[in-house]
DNA sequence: AACAATTGTTGTCGTCAACAACAATCTTCC
DNA sequence: GGAAGATTGTTGTTGACGACAACAATTGTT
């Protein structure tokens, strides 16, 4: 989603919120048609679910990106993390199925983590294919910290949503979790 | 790495190193623990909105682009010819700042749209920096299909959430169309 | 006329989902 | 007990996508 990589300059000033209002006025075609006074419908659009759901969860990440971004942990790395610190000895198979990623996906992601020493892979003497995955010393103590900073991420969605409006959109969406 | 190296072959004799028989905790071993009956807890990831929703995006995605799949046609595209639709003139910048995606993408949205015959780039004589965007007459009656469809599609997200609570979703969403 | 801003375009980079193939290691079944 | 099939972690590829940067053409602004 962002540029996050902790090499470059920071996407700091960066102010990564996208325009929502869109004043887009001054539509190129001529003097017709109603859309002069910068009002672009949305047609259809504005009854899927689908759509709304995009938009918002680009704004989300975006927070989230931002809000945790002195530690620089992404959404994808922070329920890797919560999941494993957990369920301490699962394997890869079984945090890729309950998150929902693909195990292909979780290696290169287990990389990073372990490469940072927050988790650690230790090979299964129950079953020598698997790994059961753990947190490091180093790693639990630093999801305590995660976890404040995505409280207070979850603290922006509630301004934005409203606290009953964030708190139904949970229960909506529970089937999903 | 371990993928290529042929030493680690026998040696390992299965024969002592067993799983620990006392152990009930969590365990990466098949054998027994709470993993087996599927419960693997999500801890603080529960009471987040933005993993329900990145969830719930994708089950929607998916849902679309197999409806759609007949037609070929993803949900940005189909965003793109909603708007361009329902505002016949646009720019691509208007377009790009509507639906929150960047300029340089939609040129290539726009590109594949093109090639398809569904919609064309009329250069505009007001300002010839800009492409009015206009369905085609074949984008008009596809779009009616695909509208169909979405409909379709948008029915599966009802029956999954339940009509009222897609309604709901909707209206607490309703900032970020 | 000179200079700043906008529009479409091209290109690069990183994230992410979906596959496919593979070696090592179980599991199953004969 | 061993062959056949399934699972686990891994590597690699493809394509959609968001964020940026640079550029030519064209306004607009002064």
């Amino acid at each position: 989603m962002a540029r996050n990589s902790p090499a470059p300059r920071s996407a700091k000033s960066r102010a990564g919120i996208r325009p929502l209002p869109g004043r887009a006025r001054s539509e190129n075609g001529n003097a017709h048609s109603d859309l002069m006074n910068g009002e672009i419908g949305l047609d259809a659009l504005a009854g899927h679910a689908g759509y709304a759901v995009r938009r918002f969860q680009i704004w989300v990440f975006q927070d989230f990106i931002r809000t945790l971004g002195a530690v620089d942990i992404r959404p994808t790395q922070y329920s890797v993390m919560t999941v494993i610190g957990a369920n301490p000895g699962l394997s890869q198979m079984a945090v890729a199925k309950r998150l929902g990623i693909e195990r292909a996906r979780l290696v290169h992601l287990l990389d990073s983590l372990e490469q940072r020493d927050l988790v650690s892979r230790v090979k299964s003497a129950a079953d020598r294919r698997s790994h059961a995955l753990h947190l490091t010393a180093r790693g639990r103590t630093a999801l305590a910290q995660f976890k404040r900073l995505a409280a207070e991420h979850e603290r922006h969605v509630a301004e934005k949503l409203g606290k009953e409006n964030r708190k139904k959109l949970l229960q909506i969406l529970s089937d999903f979790t």
